[in-house]
DNA sequence: CTGCGGCTATAACCTGACGGCATGGATGTC
DNA sequence: GACATCCATGCCGTCAGGTTATAGCCGCAG
C-alpha cells in the first residue's frame, strides 16, 4: 500500500488538533481539501481513522494506532534524507556553510578563501538562512557547519567557537524623529513598534528584540518578516525599528534606511558551530581553523 | 520533503539490479515512466542517485546511503499499517480468518457457528486467499488466523493445530484418456504437463506437483493459475492435470472436470494456524478450541 | 564500417488526482 | 429563529504519472 508522506504529514495534524478546519490552516490547504485526502486515506487503508461528529475528529482504536508510529515514521525518512544529502556533498566535496544576513562580515570571503588553500578540491558552499533559521541551517543539519549569531535556540545542542562581537544599532526609516540623533539610548526606543522574526524563532526574536533588557515594557510589533530585504522594506516604510549589528549598516544600506548607534543593549556575538558529531570531522574542523585564524582567538567550545 | 513509498519502492528497484529497463518490467511500469520518476526523485532531494551508462545505473555515494535505509523505512510502513488494520479489526470485534479453497471443507461453517456461539458480538471474516498466498495472508499479518493446507512456505514461522488429513486425487479434463479409469497410480501421471501455482510460491507450487514423488523424474507444466476458477478452466482446457484434495471433487465440481482417487502420492493435510504472538490472545484461541472441537482432536503445536 | 541489440532519454498525449472556491447539511447557541 | 461552527459535496483548472513511439549512445559481430 503506497502513501505520500504528505498525506502521512496531514493526518498527523489532524490527529493532534482533532479538527479539520483547524488542521487545514496550520497545514496552509483548504477544509474541503483535507477532508477529501483524510477520507481517501482511509478508503486507501481500508481502515476508518477518525469518528466524525461536530465537535470535530476523533481518533479510532485503527487511528491511534497510526498516530503512534507515523511521526517516527516521519522522522526516519528526514533523517534518512539528510543522510543522503549530507552523503552527496562529501562525496562531491562541497562543505555546506550556513550563514544569517551578513555571515562573519568582510571576514567572510577570508574565511572561504583560507579553506580553498587549505582543502585543495573542495568548495565551500554558502548557504543564507532566512530569520525563521536562526541555525543557519545547522539545527536540521542542512549544512555541515554555519556561521551564526548568539544566542539561539537550539545553541546548547552544537558545539561553538566565538569569532566576533559588535555592538548592535538600529536601523529605522530616514524620516523616524530619532534618525537625526547621532547615537540613541535604547529606553528611547522601548514604545516603538519593531520589526520582528516570525513568532516561532522564539527567544531568537527576543534577542532581537531585546525583550529582556526593557525593564519589563511590553514590546510593540509593527510588523514581522523573514528575510533582509523584506526586513528593508518594512523598516523603510515605517512599520517599526529594528535592532541590527552595527555591521548591517554596511552590508545593508539602503536608501529610506539609516543605522544609528544605540547605547544601554547588549551587542552582537558571531560565532562557528557545528555539530557534535563533526568534531571528528577533518573538513568541518578545518573550516573551524580558518575561522579561528581569520578573526577570533578564543578556543573554548560549547 | 514528501516523497511517495511508490517513488522509494521504485528506487529501491532499480538500486537494486542496477537497470531502468530490467526494474520497470518487475515494477510493471514503462521505462520511460520508470525514468521521469527516478529523475523526479533526483531532483526532489536535489540530490543525484545514480550515474548513468550504457551499461545501466550505478549508485552514486548518496544514492548508497538511500539504499541503505529505505528498505527498512518500507518495512516499517508496511508493520504501521498491519497494525493499524488490526487494531481496527479488534475494535469492530471481527476475527479475520484466512482460507485457502475450500478451507475445512464442510466443517467450515461448523467452526464460524461455534464461534459466533462462543464469542457473541464477535464475527469471523472470512477471507479466500489465492494460490499465490498459501498462508493465506497469515504470513502477512492480513488475517488473525487461517485455514491452511500444509505444508506452506513459512510455517515454522507460526503455530498451528492439524485438523484433517485427506487423500490427494487428481482432476483431469473429461476427455483426458486417464478420466474414465477409476483409480490412477502417480506413476503414470509423471509424464503429463501439470497445471501449477506461481512460480513464487516454491514449496508449496512443489507440494502440489508432488515433485519430490516423482523419482526424481522432471515437472512438466502446462499452465500456472493463481486462482480457484482460473486452475478449473485451465483443466477443463486440457493446458493440464492437476493434484487437488478429495474434497475439491465436491467443492470445485465443474462440466469438463472430472476428479479420481490417485495412489502413490501423500495425503493432505489441513491446519488451522495463528501467529506466535497471538497465543495469549483470547479469541484467536477460542477460534482454535472451535475448530479442534469440530474436527480434529490433536492438541500440539508446532 | 555498417547494422544490430543492449541501454537510457525525450516527445506527445491522456487520464486522474489534488487543490481551490462556493455551497450544503447537521447541530448546538444566543 | 437566526447564527456560528463544524464537516461534506460539487465543480473546475492544473499538473503529475502513465502510456507509446522514437531518438541517441555505445559495443560488438559480420
Amino acid at each position: 500500500m503506497d502513501v505520500d508522506t504528505r498525506l502521512l504529514r496531514y493526518f498527523v495534524a489532524v490527529a493532534e488538533d482533532g479538527s479539520l478546519t483547524h488542521a487545514a490552516q496550520r497545514l496552509f490547504v483548504s477544509q474541503p481539501a483535507l477532508t477529501k485526502q483524510i477520507k481517501q486515506l482511509e478508503t486507501q487503508l481500508g481502515v476508518l481513522l477518525f469518528t466524525r461528529s461536530r465537535t470535530g475528529m476523533a481518533l479510532t482504536a485503527a487511528g491511534r494506532a497510526l498516530a503512534e508510529r507515523v511521526p517516527a515514521l516521519l522522522a526516519d525518512w528526514e533523517r534518512t534524507l539528510r543522510e543522503a544529502k549530507a552523503a552527496a556533498s562529501r562525496a562531491q566535496r562541497v562543505l555546506r556553510v550556513g550563514f544569517v544576513a551578513s555571515g562573519a562580515n568582510e571576514a567572510t570571503p577570508r574565511i572561504v578563501a583560507d579553506f580553498a588553500r587549505r582543502r585543495p578540491g573542495w568548495r565551500a558552499e554558502m548557504r543564507q538562512a532566512a530569520w525563521s533559521n536562526p541555525s543557519a541551517g545547522l539545527a536540521d543539519a542542512e549544512v555541515d557547519v554555519a556561521l551564526v549569531r548568539l544566542p539561539f535556540p537550539g545553541q546548547d545542542a552544537v558545539h561553538l567557537v566565538p569569532l566576533l562581537t559588535e555592538p548592535r544599532w538600529v536601523a529605522l526609516a530616514d524620516a523616524h524623529p530619532l534618525a537625526s540623533r547621532e547615537v540613541i539610548p535604547f529606553r528611547e526606543l522601548w514604545d516603538e513598534p519593531f520589526v520582528a522574526a516570525p513568532a516561532e524563532t522564539g527567544d531568537w526574536r527576543n534577542h532581537w528584540l531585546a525583550a529582556d533588557e526593557r525593564e519589563g515594557r511590553p514590546v510593540r510589533v509593527g510588523a514581522v518578516t523573514d528575510q533582509p530585504d523584506d526586513w528593508l522594506s518594512a523598516i523603510a516604510n515605517g512599520y517599526g525599528i529594528a535592532l541590527a549589528p552595527e555591521s548591517a549598516s554596511r552590508f545593508y544600506a539602503r536608501p529610506g534606511v539609516t543605522y544609528r548607534p544605540v547605547t544601554g543593549v547588549s551587542p552582537s556575538r558571531v560565532a562557528v558551530a557545528w555539530a557534535p558529531a563533526d568534531d571528528t570531522n577533518a573538513v568541518v574542523q578545518d573550516f573551524v581553523r580558518c575561522c579561528r585564524d581569520s578573526l577570533g582567538q578564543a578556543r573554548g567550545t560549547a
